[in-house]
DNA sequence: TTCCCATATGTGTGATTCATACATATATTG
DNA sequence: CAATATATGTATGAATCACACATATGGGAA
């Protein structure tokens, strides 16, 4: 088939989860938070623009993110997201769902523990 | 909304691992493969019977398992599926790949390790 | 003996998630 | 001045799986 076997394609809810573990640490814009993705990943998660920035309004839009335009002269002006009390409710659940998802794909599919 | 948090349902790709998994020990029939992966997840992994059997199709004609028939008789007929030799040489992809991107999870957001 | 439950397979529809193609605009570098 | 990196956005669609529903048989409980 035309799909790459382990290609760069993010999982289910995967998404979510990424980008509030990057907001956790500090506010970001939509463009670094796709950067980093792919940086911290060595280039596995690759997060397409087009498919980050909808996304983020969804979060913006449930009050897990909070943004704001910055504008600086000589940068295009850019939204940075701050992460709220409420995502990081939703952060620790994803990240539990997770952590339980893995154990059990270990158990049922025989993989190797990370 | 109305979702739970870190419930119990698939993620996109595991699917067709944990069926060629399950099938890499021995044949098996539809039933079975939804009750063991929920029996080995201890009940993280609910498989639905009614997304398991048009999965099996699409694996059968893609010639990574292969079907038969097998009547008993005080039995209703079962459909026992074997691995092919493509069939093994997916999973191995698919654990690989798995194993990639949860190392990459671990890496970005955080995930302890299972 | 009737009803429910577990077993067993199947169809049809839809929600969710993310990819891809496309569009716009600015700053830097060659 | 052209190419590239930065930066944000819309519109459409593919893929995957859930859920409601349908069918059928055997065994145990009421």
């Amino acid at each position: 088939m035309g799909k790459t076997a382990a290609d760069a394609s993010l999982r289910k809810g995967s998404a979510e989860m990424l980008i509030l573990s990057l907001l956790e640490e500090r506010a970001r814009h939509g463009y670094e938070i796709a950067k980093l993705i792919e940086q911290r990943s060595d280039g596995v998660l690759k997060f397409h623009a087009a498919s980050l920035y909808p996304l983020l309004y969804r979060l913006e839009g449930r009050r897990l993110i909070q943004g704001r335009w910055v504008e600086k002269p000589g940068q295009r002006r850019r939204r940075h997201y701050n992460i709220t009390a409420e995502g990081r409710r939703v952060l620790a659940e994803r990240r539990s769902g997770w952590n339980t998802f893995i154990a059990a794909l270990v158990r049922v599919a025989g993989l190797r523990h990370a």
